[in-house]
RNA sequence: GCCCCGGUGGCGGAACUGGCAGACGCGGCAGACUCAAAAUCUGUUGGUGGCAACAUCGUGGGGGUUCGAGUCCCUCCCGGGGCACCA
């Protein structure tokens, strides 16, 4: 038998089970079904090793369910929208269309080269027509649902990207992509109704389970749901009041300012006659960008001169500001001050000498003692100070202010979000188009559907900035479809996370004329084990759990939560390297001299950066291609698996591949170069098995509970331990009664519990041991439960919590015979020698502690 | 600043509900095979002391609960992530 050819025998098995269609999925009522979904790649031109980890776990899953009997999905596709193909369009002179679907065709060898169970007849791409004919009949759809509109808002413009980004793609003032400083421009843009299901979107965080707590906790934040009360405060001298926002109402009597935003109406409405307050508010405008700044900006205020009358106290009056720290975008673009229990408040106070009055009474102050300095008190305690609220604690507090305010008509209870509308319209080409026409006569109206798809047209260039679509001489004139007169089309694209927010369910019947087939997602939906980064967290994972409740509002979907397991797997790093000239070097262009790292072509000393993810900038990456051209799938799939939990980042290195490596072809020798057959019928098990092939029996049935035990929870690492420590269990077996029995047996359950990490060589060494059908196709493997018990164990003996010796015993022995042989055990004795033994601990099974 | 999650040998990491810390792998060391190397195999590998059986220290620091703490409680330090004029 010869060395093990992982090239041949990869491209055999991948072959095989194409040819076979073993992972064909068809709705089946009669089996238990599982529907395992990666996150899809965005086809950037090459996989790297982040998909490998990614499909890596998600095949583990989907080939283990297979083989417990589930009927599995588990489908691919491209999330092949997005601005990079018109970078590389105006870069390169490339079409984006031939761009994206080159990439899709080089990634696309690259995943099947790794032995993905795919099934790759669902396989789908965001920029067909095919697809995306649906998203436009989805639109069309949230429209008559009023679950759309248009809208003129302050809209974050990226002014390198040249679009519009959600709130959502705007981090510390940048844009996502761009990384340029975002402006606010008011503009008309297209927006979903997600702040309609904020409430629910937060409540239902609950019940999903099988999501990991963080990426609910950021959800939960970012949602930002918050109790309080609207309050009128009437203003001296005007007929309509300024209606503020507060979650503190029980310290409504500590009030001593108001403050609204620099674009609130009011505000707007006296800079017109206040040349002084326009400059102040227009210096606001510029205000601090970005991150720094904002931290340390000044609290600064403006004051109007109005008054506002207190709810609660008819004579008492407090100064209104215009403030620099308060956001139109949130709440009512208006605050009332509480300087004594919230910091803000107070340092504006200070800074403007205002009344600083605490109202909440810590539980062990002193009423007449207790003063405000330098900072606020934001906790729990008692009303005083407050007329009728004195002596109410704070929950008590807010609730009777609230009551009062209701009973009085000033104001109402009010839940408030953080989470905004989703701005879904890009001024980009390569993208979904928006199926409406503008009409000077009608207005908005929808495109008839009988006309979708709304086609992106070929003939576009790039080599000015902006929207092609916007500059293109016929595309977008075209008749109104409501009264035929010349109109245009909409040439805004949606946001490629529409793209990936239906993505799922639309693989459960792909090329249906509909957007989804009823009884096909109501077979596979929901999606019970999602995989991918945490990354998206919130944006795609949020995004995808709004659309899914709309899509059950219009009909199209019977369920709320797409999904029902969510894994996020972690990063995978890579040392940086550089030059002394300070230009970053590729992995390979360095080696290792001992404890020097030089750099190959010049000899010269290099610098070692710390792990960090992988990322072309600082060509810390390793290609998929090329480990996979030089160790094989198997191998990789197995790195990845090994060491490193899934949840947290994966170290890559030399030395870690080269060690799964070894596993293969260790395998491969024990097996094929052995020539051991199996696995063997029952029926020739020997009547007698030696202590060691015994031994080696409940090791193999051990193993198959615990393997499955962790496939179960996603402990791949501690799987793969354990694999290997079957490996090593058998390889040990001599020659003794039974051994060639149990060996032939453990092999042969060894390659079934390998299979869905290494499914190639697994194949390879299940057909060499002589079975006639292929692993894909074959159940996972039963233990006997009378054989994962243990007969004996080792108990620890401790003197006063210290171990000092170990016991063989039978399982369940009595507490007097362990305390016995614990006793007489010859390194216990001396240490207790005659002293009085105060007490003695037995754990049943464990331990024995000897207390003296 | 607030909220999460981490911190265990030279390294990645095991340790189910408090019960033999360091499974498994990587790396190291010694040896076998070889003209030699690679590959492979055998042994060994937390620190300190000892020829040894063994002793002793040891899970970021300090304190506590317990017969017994990597695991529970308090407190501090360090690393990573999220949120941040959100009223």
């Amino acid at each position: 038998m010869a060395r093990y050819n992982f090239k041949t025998t990869e491209t055999k098995w991948q072959r095989f089970w194409e040819e076979r269609g073993c992972f064909a999925a068809t709705e089946d009522r009669s089996r238990p079904k599982y529907y395992v979904l990666e996150m899809f790649p965005y086809p950037s031109g090459r996989i790297h090793m982040g998909h490998v980890r990614n499909y890596t776990l998600g095949d583990v899953v989907a080939r283990y369910k297979r083989a417990r009997g589930f009927n599995v999905l588990h489908p691919m596709g491209w999330d092949a929208f997005g601005l990079p193909a018109e970078n590389a369009a105006r870069d390169s002179k490339v079409h984006p269309t031939k761009w994206t679907y080159d990439n899709i065709a080089t990634m696309r060898t690259e995943l099947k080269s790794m032995g993905l169970s795919l099934d790759w007849a669902r396989e789908i791409a965001t920029c067909h027509p095919g697809y995306y004919r649906h998203q436009q009949k989805l639109f069309l759809d949230f429209l008559k649902a009023g679950l759309v509109y248009r809208g003129e808002a302050f809209v974050n413009w990226d002014p390198v990207d040249h679009t519009v980004l959600a709130n959502e793609q705007v981090i510390d003032g940048r844009g996502w992509r761009s990384g340029a400083v975002v402006e606010k421009k008011k503009l008309s843009q297209w927006f979903l109704k997600i702040t309609d299901a904020a409430d629910d979107l937060a409540a239902a965080l609950d019940t999903l389970e099988r999501w990991p707590e963080k990426v609910r906790l950021m959800q939960e934040n970012w949602i930002g749901r918050s109790e309080g009360a609207r309050v009128n405060f009437r203003i001296q001298g005007r007929s309509d009041p300024i209606e503020i926002f507060t979650t503190r109402h029980d310290t409504l009597f500590g009030a001593s300012f108001l403050a609204i935003a620099p674009n609130h109406p009011v505000a707007l409405e006296l800079a017109k006659t206040d040349p002084k307050l326009k400059a102040f508010a227009a210096e606001c405008a510029r205000g601090p960008v970005g991150e720094a700044a904002l931290e340390t900006a000044e609290k600064m205020g403006y004051d109007t001169g109005l008054k506002a009358i207190h709810p609660f106290v008819a004579n008492k009056t407090v100064p209104v500001y215009v403030a620099n720290f308060v956001l139109m975008e949130y709440g009512t673009g208006a605050i009332f001050g509480c300087p004594a229990h919230d910091q803000r408040d107070l340092d504006f106070a200070r800074k403007y000498t205002l009344p600083v009055l605490p109202v909440i009474l810590p539980k062990s102050a002193d009423p007449k003692t207790f003063q405000i300095a330098d900072e606020a008190y934001v906790g729990d305690g008692v009303a005083y100070n407050s007329d009728f609220l004195d002596g109410l604690e704070v929950d008590a507090a807010k609730s009777a202010a609230a009551d009062r305010l209701e009973r009085d008509g000033a104001g109402t209870r009010e839940i408030m979000y953080r989470l905004r509308d989703w701005l879904v319209s890009r001024q980009r080409y390569w993208g979904c188009p928006i199926p409406v026409v503008h009409c000077d006569v009608c207005g908005i109206v929808p495109v008839p559907e009988t006309d979708l798809p709304i086609v992106l047209p070929d003939d576009v260039t790039f080599d000015v900035p902006g929207n092609p679509l916007d500059r293109h001489p016929t595309w977008r004139h075209v008749a109104c479809p409501s009264c035929q007169k010349p109109a245009r089309r909409e040439t805004d694209t949606f946001d490629t996370f529409v793209d990936s927010s239906w993505y799922f369910a639309r693989y459960c019947s792909p090329r249906s004329d509909k957007p989804v087939e009823r009884d096909a997602v109501d077979y596979w939906m929901p999606v019970d084990q999602y995989i991918g980064g945490v990354e998206h967290a919130i944006l795609h994972l949020l995004y995808s759990r709004f659309f899914t409740r709309a899509m059950r509002h219009t009909g199209h979907l019977g369920l709320d939560e797409p999904f029902a397991g969510l894994f996020t797997q972690g990063m995978v790093c890579h040392e940086s390297y550089r030059a002394e000239d300070g230009k970053w070097l590729y992995p390979e262009e360095i080696e290792r001299r001992g404890d020097d790292v030089i750099q190959t072509a010049t000899g010269r000393p290099v610098a070692v950066g710390r792990r960090e993810v992988m990322s072309k900038s600082k060509k810390n990456v390793v290609a998929p291609s090329k480990i996979i051209g030089t160790y094989g799938a198997d191998t990789a799939r197995l790195f990845m698996l090994s060491d490193s939990p899934p949840d947290r980042d994966l170290d890559w290195s030399e030395a870690g591949i080269e060690g799964a490596w070894r596993y293969v072809n260790r395998l491969w020798r024990l097996i094929a170069e052995a020539e051991v057959k199996g696995p063997p019928s029952p029926q020739s098990r020997p009547a007698s098995l030696s202590p060691a092939a015994d031994a080696a029996l409940r090791t193999v049935h051990k193993t198959i509970h615990w393997v499955s035990w962790d496939l179960d929870r996603f402990h791949f690492n501690k799987a793969v331990a354990r694999l290997r420590e079957l490996t090593n269990a058998l390889e040990e077996l001599k020659d003794d009664d039974g051994s060639a029995w149990v060996k032939a047996e453990g092999l042969a359950r060894l390659v079934q519990l390998i299979g869905p990490m290494m499914p190639h060589v697994a194949e390879e060494l299940w057909q060499v041991m002589g079975n006639t059908t292929s692993l894909a196709e074959t159940p996972w493997p039963a233990y006997d439960p009378a054989l994962i018990d243990e007969q004996r164990v080792t108990l620890a003996i401790q003197v006063n919590g210290k171990l000092r010796a170990t016991l063989d015993m039978p399982v369940d022995s009595d507490r007097e015979s362990i305390e016995t042989e614990a006793l007489a055990h010859p390194n216990i004795a001396p240490l207790v020698g005659g002293k009085p033994v105060r007490k003695i601990v037995v754990v049943p099974n464990r331990v024995v502690n000897v207390v003296l």
